[in-house]
DNA sequence: TTGTTATATAATTACTCAATGATATATTCG
DNA sequence: CGAATATATCATTGAGTAATTATATAACAA
């Protein structure tokens, strides 16, 4: 049986990649790959309304997967960490030989 | 804005994660981690439920993320693929850093 | 065959969470 | 100061999903 400390490890584990299970979040996160964009900005690229893309945005700053600096009346937003952009990488690397179980999977959502 | 063909992509993306975010399904890598185990010795190493176990081993095989082959009634599940592994070793190293908002963050249950 | 162990499936229940619409706060400009 | 732009928050609604209980299928042993 799993031990108390690996269990909270792997708690932690699980709401990082929640984090990254959504589409919405996700296409945030690709956007800023390319360098900091304020929230206008990341509104236009990712087709999202303002709100929603506010609460994905506060949700990724409260993960610490991106941070934030004030601007005038802009904020801008930025990837925090080289690692999120490599775990997205490796995401790909992995759907490069499980995509098409990934995708007729369904046992979860095609949100 | 987006382009089509990555919004599909990152749905997929975004599919995978969510295969990845729950921790039942982590324990379950988590103790693959070390070599195959049958359907029991997983029930036992994680305590799960025996149908819960089945019902997450059937989505992460769906999901080509762990492949199983029967021995005699036994059905032995291993991890498919080492960027599996990684991408859970990769997950560590960044929760390294942002643990402290991830458990903090309350946007994404505490599952 | 009958009983027992191993695993899978089905149906139900309860919970979580994303999106929306409305509104609030903050910054700049005239 | 007042208007306009930029961003955040709140409340509600609706959909998706994990866990449980019960049951089904399959393999082996006596």
């Amino acid at each position: 049986m799993l031990l108390n400390a690996e269990m909270s490890a792997i708690s932690l584990k699980a709401k990082l990649f929640q984090g990254l299970s959504d589409p919405s979040r996700l296409s945030i996160l690709s956007c800023l790959l390319d360098g900091p964009l304020n929230v206008s900005q990341i509104v236009e690229a990712t087709n999202l309304s303002q709100p929603n893309a506010s609460n994905h945005l506060a949700c990724l700053r409260d993960c610490g997967l991106v941070a934030s600096s004030q601007e005038g009346r802009y904020i801008y937003y930025r990837l925090s960490d080289d690692r999120v952009a490599r775990l997205l990488d490796l995401a790909d690397e992995v759907l490069a030989d499980v995509a098409q179980g990934v995708y007729e999977c369904t046992r979860i959502g095609t949100t």
